[in-house]
DNA sequence: ACTGTTAAGTTAACACTGTCAACAGTTCTT
DNA sequence: AAGAACTGTTGACAGTGTTAACTTAACAGT
């Protein structure tokens, strides 16, 4: 085996080759204690704590992998509509390109937002979070777009509105691939709701105070 | 110690502390991986294989936690509004206090929906899906309520439309959970605006083929 | 050429984990 | 009194993440 120093490329070259196969383990045995070091190491042909050399701890892999996913997301968006010119019309594109990319590889997904041993946001990596935000802004920019192609309405502003969008993608997401749902019922008939509502919500003026009048205001965090 | 048979009511009493016991186990230390059978057994001052008497494997363990987790949720949403008469205003309590109910004890609502070693449906144990589909179910009987009061069009059918609630309540919740709005942004300038998306988008007319193939331009260039 | 330094890769070891088999004590049934 | 049934204990096995100690390979400077 070649012991020789590596250079930097050929190094991160490495990292990249580990996570292909951490990625390939990760998809092929389904869930994250599935995925070993151990294993990992196996399937690139070396001992079994050689990755460690790559990755400090199996905390800093994973957020690799989840950065990685994201990309892969947000390249797919890109992908599905960079033909579209009309804002508008691209908008709708990204969501269904969003919600049927998660439902294609629900594994990659579940690695996004589920999976997660803790909720501490503190130990997502700038890695992950550039990956995350880079993939909203996608879509921030194209409503912005559209507020200005006069489109959508603006009394929304494109930050809010484009977490509006993910919320629900991701709602919808979320909840078929960890098989809320039930048999029977099919997201097919339940993503275009989705769309419909948020286009037809987003067009109706908005006045926030109204909307909560009811009780229930101040929601205090908890351990 | 004791060692005697236990009858069956004393048997399902002993089930339900070592579940007290894993459910504040798991709060306190976050995820569960952290919480182990062994660490369970010395919480409950017995040997560390105990608790495979009472459950099969982890994963049962883990599942009846689950159901747990949803009966909560579901309790709470009935104690928040059952003294609301008014089925509209009824159902946007229902959602505020999903969503509440999400943020203050996330560690819970992160059973419910991350933590998923895999994303297999048939897993989930038949006590988890009725503490589900009942925990909907209050969704669906107030919104088929306010259609039948008229304060509600009725072309969703309740159960689509109870759907589409739990998409953005917990779109909104998961997210926000697993830290991924980032700091800055609160949760509380969302809730109001996707309750709003959610009601004013109901109310509109809904042509499933029209959504679908033609953008959101054309219902917005009206408006 | 000889040195030392650094990095890549290996193995041994530790403290855990889930899980099960084998055993012991307690009560109920026959 | 005998045995079945249940609760509980201990011992053991195969995995895991992780670190420390050890080899070896390639370079830089003398």
């Amino acid at each position: 085996m070649a012991r020789k120093p590596l250079s930097d490329d050929a190094r991160s070259q490495r990292r990249e080759d580990i996570l292909d196969s951490a990625m390939a383990v990760f998809e092929r045995d389904g869930g994250l204690d599935a995925l070993s070091f151990r294993k990992l190491a196996t399937h690139l042909g070396l001992s079994y704590s050689a990755p460690y050399r790559y990755f400090r701890n199996k905390d800093e892999l994973v957020n690799a992998l989840r950065a990685r996913a994201y990309r892969w997301i947000e390249s797919e968006m890109r992908k599905a509509t960079q033909d579209i010119d009309d804002p508008a019309e691209r908008l709708v594109g990204l969501a269904q390109t969003y919600i049927k990319s998660g439902l294609t590889r629900p594994q990659r997904y579940a690695l996004l937002f589920f999976n997660l041993d803790n909720t501490d946001v503190a130990r997502h990596s700038i890695e992950f979070r550039r990956a995350k935000h880079d993939a909203l802004d996608i879509c921030t920019q194209v409503i912005a777009q559209a507020q200005r192609a006069g489109q959508l309405p603006a009394h929304i502003d494109p930050l809010s509105a484009s977490h509006l969008f993910w919320i629900a993608a991701h709602g919808l997401v979320s909840l078929e691939v960890s098989g809320q749902f039930g048999m029977g019922r099919d997201v097919a008939t339940l993503t275009p709701l989705v769309i419909h509502t948020l286009r037809a919500g987003m067009a109706q003026p908005y006045d926030a105070d109204a909307v909560m009048s009811s009780p229930l205001k101040e929601t205090t965090r908890h351990a």
